[in-house]
DNA sequence: TACATCAATGTAAGCGCTTACATTGGCAAT
DNA sequence: ATTGCCAATGTAAGCGCTTACATTGATGTA
């Protein structure tokens, strides 16, 4: 007799119910292939044992795991919340599980945690953007692990991606900028330095200058790491600079609440004397005061389109596509006219 | 000769260096116990053949998988973030890998989660708060899976937390909301069905009107799901009640930030006409205009202790020991005087 | 020199599942 | 009554690792 509190495996409930362990493994895995009688007191036994079934062992014998894994720069602040919450959703529809990881923007720990997923038996792997190492895309494939890029959308890259185009939503947004009267442009761009993302968006907008006749590279540009007060600080220091900026660009709107609530303790009125645009359209971007004129992302329609082609390329072993998503401008009142008293810039649309 | 674009395998490695299985096996898990040359001889065989362990295999075979699981309620808005980040830091320091899954605060969705990390070997849970089946605790028990509660505490819960008394905190602020002269005070809770927080949140605000001789039944309480347009939509409510509230006490921030907007939209000016708390003090409390004065709580530090307490739970196989930590009020310029035109309130201390 | 000791390594038995293949037996067609 | 077929089930070989136990040979001791 097994000792009733250990832990039951499919070969008791085999013995309980009367059958070899192949038929139990059947009608968890495919009941239809198990007559209706069997199936019935197969399920008994499980129910009154207990069992639930052992995944490393199952991973071992059948190589999959039903499980997705994300790795994302960062859980702190909600870029990737949204849309991870609608990745997580679809995947649950469809029968598979979502691990998270995250990396604090921070190449080897974003290596590590490839590894330590792909080893835990992921099926596939969201990652964001596509700057990283080749050899970690080696690594996936060797393991023959499908892995999908979000945030970003690049056909150049080594895998599909899900995503916009940052650099083309910059150069809209920046057009908008210089449309409204303003040359004297400052950026707060993000770490560029390993993130696609941060980095398409600072050359979108300098291409945007281009097009319009101003010398990007009169383009004062700070770089800060993804924090509000990191946001606070550069904008200080870009305040200083002379000619004085009409308009900060943000690289993401939590560098562009930094620079409000920095523009705030400098008595600064926005976007009166200076206007602030933000990137991402987090909810933050709705509260502050004045609320953010940023780049409207769609979080929940990229999440969920990334599961199902990430959920496809799983199953049917293709390659994957990329998908563009579109995005827009969300005006609100922190982008104004240059040198109009206090108006912010009607929405144009 | 081997597929040269399979993965290799332990054996591969061990042919390759001319020796057994086993002393592969020691080079990865107990280095000392292999001499020098031999250890070396192995490293470069791993080296050449690109190895990497198969996690499944080694936890069936060893049932350790320096992994650990935590489930919370939400990954959009920011309130577990970072105490997550705190936790996973101390985690990677010790060597384990954090997974995380969220269950849409959704009962049942909580139970599939952990089910499915118990399942993928998770060698410890965190979970938030208490409000769970008793079978779930069985099913963690049977499974010898330790758990351990974070964002609540309470001694008499079924596993130990780490967490801060979120009554008394509460308590707290509404005898400081009291002294300030309010007594027509409303609050808008959290979902308090399934969610310890919301409910002795809720429940401190009472006891902390009948210490003060208010009678607790008065106060009127809308519950709001954790989104901030559920908070404006019960701050319009709340406002048209007679007689109207001079301060609505909010079970969190994001609702909170939803009142504030409201009040805005409703041309109420805060906390001239209405003065509003919040809970938490995640960043949004900080860049609403006005700033929220609500409840800080020790994110990073509960989340770096619980971190070390579980690892010391899965190791010792101990039943972990529960700690409370403290909370402060956080002034900011949302709570004001009653009646008094404009000011918000000094901070006491 | 013979023997006990011990560090270094090898042998092989699992861990709990899946699945290719083998077996069984009932039924329709002959 | 045979035969053949096929659905239902069983048998058993792994999957890649860890680890208790066995083996080996060098060293120290009497």
């Amino acid at each position: 007799m097994p000792n009733p509190k250990a832990i039951p495996t499919l070969g008791d409930v085999a013995k309980m119910a009367g059958v070899s362990s192949a038929t139990v493994s059947r009608v968890l895995n495919a009941p239809d292939r198990v007559v209706e009688a069997t199936r019935q007191r197969v399920r008994e036994a499980i129910e009154t044992l207990g069992y639930t079934p052992n995944f490393a062992a199952r991973v071992m014998a059948a190589k999959s795991t039903m499980t997705i894994g994300a790795i994302i720069p960062t859980m702190e602040n909600a870029i990737f919340a949204r849309g991870l919450q609608a990745f997580q959703e679809e995947l649950h529809r469809q029968g598979y599980t979502l691990l998270v990881a995250s990396s604090a923007y921070r190449p080897e720990i974003e290596n590590e945690q490839i590894r330590a997923l792909v080893a835990r038996g992921a099926d596939g792997l969201l990652l964001i953007g596509h700057d990283r190492e080749a050899e970690i895309y080696d690594y996936l494939a060797r393991h023959k692990v499908p892995a999908l890029a979000a945030w970003s959308h690049s056909e150049a890259g080594q895998i599909p991606s899900i995503g916009f185009d940052n650099a083309q939503a910059m150069f809209n947004l920046t057009e908008e900028v210089i449309k409204l009267g303003h040359t004297k442009i400052a950026m707060i761009s993000g770490v560029t330095q390993g993130n696609d993302r941060a980095r398409l968006r600072l050359r979108g907008c300098r291409d945007a200058m281009e097009a319009h006749c101003l010398d990007p590279a009169t383009l004062p540009v700070i770089e800060a790491a993804y924090e509000i007060e990191n946001g606070a600080e550069a904008f200080a220091k870009l305040m200083a600079y002379s000619p004085r900026p009409s308009v900060v660009m943000c690289g993401n709107d939590v560098l562009a609440t930094g620079a409000l609530l920095c523009a705030q303790r400098l008595g600064m009125a926005v976007p009166r004397d200076v206007s602030i645009t933000g990137f991402d359209d987090i909810e933050l971007a709705r509260v502050t005061n004045p609320a953010l004129t940023t780049v409207h992302v769609p979080h929940r329609e990229m999440g969920g389109k990334a599961a199902r082609e990430l959920v496809d390329m799983v199953k049917t072993k293709s390659p994957g596509v990329s998908v563009r998503l579109p995005t827009h401008i969300k005006w609100r009142q922190s982008l104004g006219l240059v040198g109009d008293p206090g108006k912010s810039a009607p929405d144009p649309a």
